[in-house]
DNA sequence: CGTTTGGTTGAAATGTGTCAAACTTTGTGG
DNA sequence: CCACAAAGTTTGACACATTTCAACCAAACG
């Protein structure tokens, strides 16, 4: 049985899929950063989470006929299209492969409670000093980050999305982390200082991402 | 092929799992009302959902060795509690229904990003009306709720955990939705008197709820 | 090199949190 | 069935984290 991918460049801040689509394919993003959002009935976004190169954004399409939330590239990002028909095809032949797919989206729920926490009951500082630890392990995770540096191309008003806080407010925040010397950021290019004072000030604990374990080094 | 389910009843406040738990089964609500929970490094609570009857709250724990939080019961409880090993069996054995365990999970996860925006981004008026809104549609789903009310054992403290913000504030914001005269509240009973205007107050589309046809009738 | 996008700053407004006390309802044991 | 305890709700005063608005600055880009 073949699996045919279809890769696809797109650039920065596109759509990729729409809340009320009802898509017939899924995809992976293969380079870039892109995130899941929603946008209120008042016109605020919030995003869901960020979504980098390895991870299956959608898969939950396999099985939901409507999608209820959307999904725009934060960077140009290469994805590569799979139908939804071979997928299942397999996951009926391989019920292994099922299982491992379940799995991802799985941890994809726990990635959003812990989403729901973070921006329910930590006050802006840890919001923030956690979306960056978590970004750190699941970067390195798949060889994107080195030692405690990675490349992260998100603007300040995508973290105020992300955290739902003010984009002013993230850009105080930010100037607190640094004057604490928790972090250096410039140029787009993220270095964490302390590590263990950025994991205390986020009340970071990696069990949610569910890490197998030689992914665990960072953690 | 055989599904032994083990019925326990628990009080009012008892944990079923915790966070950390390895368990070696699941369960389902039979009856009463429950609810996942994280606790923060400082000792909040955010309650990342609520669970009636006819919920597998902990399914996840099917394909995550690691609970990532914890659940716990609001009222009186009867749980029907499953093995995962014969669970694993049948779905290996039938894909559909495999298939129909993991849209229930990519439910569950749809719901935790509804969450997400809840309290990342909307005010402590809209958060209140959102939860009441998917409560009632839900219980409906289930035949738990009449027109436009029922019961709702869920203590203010309890409202705050699961919208991020204090029990003062719910308190004085559920007198605001009073004196607007959208619902009614008194002896564990919610009455939703204008369910439009509510609706609109908790900008709430019951999409991401993702119920079949014949449950949609209250949204 | 001008234009756009993103970052930074200050002042004022405000939603929400905290604290502490009083009140009400519910549950329980005598 | 009353009395008491416990749990939950309500209130007021005040503190404070965060938002809003508006302007300015810096960097990226065609």
């Amino acid at each position: 049985m073949r699996l045919p991918i279809q890769a696809v460049d797109l650039r920065t801040d596109q759509d990729v899929i729409r809340e009320g689509d009802r898509p017939s394919r899924c995809f992976a993003v293969l380079e870039g950063f892109a995130c899941s959002f929603k946008i209120t009935g008042v016109g605020k976004r919030q995003i869901l989470g960020f979504h980098i190169p390895g991870d299956m954004p959608d898969l939950q399409s396999l099985h939901l006929e409507v999608l209820d939330c959307s999904i725009g590239t934060l960077t140009p990002c290469k994805l590569g299209f799979i139908q939804h028909e071979p997928i299942r095809e397999l996951c009926e032949a391989y019920p292994r492969l099922a299982a491992a797919f379940w799995r991802e989206t799985l941890i994809d729920a726990s990635i959003f409670r812990e989403w729901v926490t973070n921006v329910g009951r930590r006050d802006a500082y840890s919001r923030i000093a956690h979306v960056m630890c978590e970004l750190l392990v699941r970067l390195r995770a798949v060889g994107l980050a080195e030692d405690h540096q990675f490349e992260l191309p998100i603007t300040q008003s995508e973290f105020a999305d992300a955290t739902g806080i003010s984009t002013v407010h993230v850009n105080r925040t930010l100037q607190e982390l640094r004057g604490d010397g928790l972090i250096q950021l410039k140029r787009e290019k993220l270095t964490i200082l302390d590590w263990d004072r950025l994991k205390e000030a986020g009340d970071f604990d990696a069990t949610y991402l569910h890490l197998k374990r030689q992914d665990q080094a960072a953690a």
